[in-house]
DNA sequence: CCTATTTGACCATC
DNA sequence: GATGGTCAAATAGG
């Protein structure tokens, strides 16, 4: 098969990466309907890490032909950059017993500016800037929101990347560690991660098995050691707009949450997703052979990865 | 006095 | 006009 795409033109292609293209929406929307949202914790992982994934392989198809992304309707999603910034929302538990109230730590500085009584919500909006909105330009926002439902977690929309120094020294990779500590660390994670995902899902499971080979495959890792629970928007902010805001520059990932108040091990400790726009991570390993593979051929066998979710 | 937060007013969007 | 988001003056706290 590759041999004989290899020699096809682009256009020849089209019908078949249309199809691919078709089949990965199909496994995508599967997967995602395989997640019990309200109920799995680490679930929420997984469909933004694939959708994210996908998105960025598209752009790159972009890159290489326009015309046939351009053509082909994802169900109203787009591959396109999206104009306004990114938005994702997660949900923080704060423990009762610290008392801790007010703006949550996630390892920035946020300044408030606003705060605004919500129609039908019982607990107002706080809006919050970076502290380092005007001394570094920084553009990133959150709007921070306790839920009505259990006023122990408070609903997180973040806005806008941060472009701030406070950005760097959070990064991951940029701690003394090195690259073989982190990624050793990352692996350990991983492992964990996954086991917390299978014992705590109470999604249906039987498509799952794929899903979870390629979580087990040794080239997969979770990007940082936290776990960041990304909630898609119910929504402005669906499955469909969230994949058409996760650009290659526009991942979701996560980064330590280093709060000295978040010592539980096992209890609900607050993540962080932020928008980094420099972190490689590519968990399924395709996006960079897409990348150098702009030869058809490889470009086929990418989208046929996806089907073999 | 400086910095951060509060809060009412204003603006944009639907 | 209703609502959410932002601004900026007033206020609080160090």
């Amino acid at each position: 098969m590759e041999n004989n795409t290899r020699s096809m033109s682009y256009l020849d292609q089209k019908p078949l990466i249309l199809n691919e293209l078709t089949q990965a929406k199909k496994l995508l929307k599967q997967l995602e309907s395989d997640f019990d949202v309200a109920t799995c914790t680490n679930g929420h992982l997984l469909v933004p890490i694939i959708l994210s994934t996908f998105e960025k392989s598209l752009s790159m198809l972009s890159g290489i032909n326009s015309k046939i992304v351009s053509d082909y309707d994802l169900n109203g999603i787009s591959c396109k950059k999206r104009k306004t910034v990114p938005r994702w929302t997660e949900q923080v538990r704060v423990c009762e017993q610290t008392g801790l109230e007010g703006p949550i730590e996630d390892g920035y500085s946020w300044r408030k500016y606003g705060q605004k009584d919500i129609l039908g919500t019982r607990h107002p909006r706080g809006y919050y800037k970076c502290a380092y909105k005007n001394a570094q330009d920084c553009l990133a926002m959150k709007q921070v929101q306790r839920s009505d439902e259990d006023t122990s977690i408070f609903n997180v929309t973040y806005r806008g990347k941060h472009t701030c120094t406070e950005a760097e020294h959070l990064l991951p990779w940029k701690s003394e560690n090195s690259p073989d500590q982190e990624n050793e660390k990352r692996l350990k994670k991983s492992q964990e991660t996954i086991i917390n995902f299978q014992t705590g899902c109470h999604g249906k499971t039987e498509d799952l098995n794929t899903t979870q080979a390629v979580l087990r495959s040794p080239s997969f890792s979770f990007p940082s050691d936290s776990i960041p629970i990304p909630c898609i928007e119910k929504e402005s902010h669906n499955n469909n707009d969230i994949l058409s805001s996760m650009t290659p520059d526009n991942h979701f990932v996560s980064s330590p949450f280093s709060s000295p108040k978040t010592s539980e091990s096992n209890s609900f400790s607050p993540y962080r997703v932020q928008d980094l726009q420099t972190l490689d991570f590519d968990p399924f390993g395709f996006t960079s052979t897409v990348t150098s593979a702009f030869d058809s051929a490889d470009l086929y066998f990418e989208l046929g990865f996806i089907d073999g979710l």
